[in-house]
DNA sequence: CGAAACATTGACAACTTTCAATTGCCGTGG
DNA sequence: CCACGGCAATTGAAAGTTGTCAATGTTTCG
């Protein structure tokens, strides 16, 4: 029942810069969100390097984050010493927002990350204030429950299911079309499905055999047929 | 990878009853929350007999619900046949209140069942004025995405651990000490667990013989050392 | 270039599911 | 009241899936 499980302790420090991100820089929705132009309005961005952690498990959950480049996880490490990947937060997401004091998971930067940070509390006074923001926060809160609960069924699958799930939510979240360059190793993902290194791998390899996927090199991986990846998620 | 599904088909109807119920008749932890407050003072009461459905998978949301007697359950009929429980509600339970405009779940009665039903605008509208009541439903989101976010963590565990925890969880909630009287079938707590109904029955007896628990009749568990089930959890 | 980290593969073990049979429980009707 | 039928629960045996341990191959980066 023990998997392995990668405990990385990186004690690099980021780099704090005080001005201003456009709104513009991120992912292009930046428009029309009031929650983006909020953050981006009144915070500061950070950049972490490589493996940096960037807030820790119970640590308190004074500041929101969105990513401005790079990918940033979410991991809590169980009693057991496994780890269990939250999610992957990409350009343009926003995460380590919660309704509690305490963060709930770590966040660590998977690659060289900048970040936008923004006081909670700010945050939450302009709500008060403003309704479209407010609304935005509870539609964030919905979304992210849905994942949650998407996550939920996921784990009650097959490790091909798993897998070929990761595959089609990164194909669309990274926009690569049917090419994904995968940001973080193997043991992230497989902490990610609830699996280990070597089922993750295996479990790439036969899609490989059976022409569903083409492995370039081990980051670089090709979506050849996106519907047999599609069926076994049925 | 298919284990059976228990679909029950029940077109009972649900009895509406007008009259408001005090809302000390709940769990007494009426007084002091506005939510459950505004609930009952605006809310309907509907009984539904056994395996009846309250609301289906992929309905408007438009309702919120609290048990008052009786027990829910949250369900969700997987692509391959089978169903994933996403959670048992007890009375004082709130349950049905979404983010979006549709229900991810279903939700049926385990047993016969009292709920009181809000619109869910009422309670909207009413927090659009009182902080006290939006800050509980926001309250009441936070500890709904921390119970999904555990149930995360639950399914990467081993079956031992998963009954374990759900043998704790029953007692702490159904506050019968160390005896539970489990209200629901073994169908629905494997499914909830995301096992077959045979490893949890095997687990159950396992348990029993290692002295942890005892099953005086298959619906009323005993917990006999409860720390050797924390440690299963540890 | 070479070491270290990452990834893949194989063989075997452990755990969970599947399929099948049996037992226990409970309500209904004779 | 008891017997029967039906459903729920348990138990057994076998198969399938995933994890573990170990070896080998590959990539990355100083």
């Amino acid at each position: 029942m023990l998997h392995q499980a990668a405990v990385h302790i990186t004690s690099s420090r980021p780099v704090i810069s005080t001005h201003r991100v456009p709104p513009e820089a991120v992912n292009g929705l930046a428009k029309q969100n009031p929650l983006v132009e909020a953050i981006h309005m009144m915070g500061a961005t950070m950049s972490f390097p490589s493996e940096a952690e960037i807030f820790g498990e119970g640590e308190e959950a004074d500041y929101a984050y969105q990513v401005v480049s790079g990918v940033v996880r979410t991991s809590k490490i169980l009693s057991d010493g496994r780890r269990q990947v939250g999610g992957f937060y990409l350009p343009g997401d926003i995460f380590g927002l919660e309704f509690r004091d305490e963060h709930t998971f770590s966040a660590e930067a998977v690659t060289d990350t900048k970040v936008v940070v923004v006081k909670r509390s700010m945050l939450m006074a302009v709500a008060g204030r403003d309704t479209r923001l407010s609304r935005e926060l509870m539609a964030l809160t919905g979304r992210e429950l849905r994942r949650v609960q998407n996550r939920v069924l996921l784990l009650v699958k097959s490790a091909e299911q798993r897998v070929a799930y990761f595959l089609l939510e990164m194909a669309e979240r990274a926009r690569g079309g049917n090419v994904i360059e995968l940001p973080m190793v193997r043991q992230d993902i497989a902490d990610y499905l609830g699996l280990t290194v070597e089922t993750v791998s295996r479990t790439l390899s036969s899609l490989a055999h059976s022409a569903a996927i083409e492995l370039s090199t081990s980051r670089r991986i090709v979506l050849r047929n996106r519907s047999a990846l599609r069926i076994l998620n049925a």
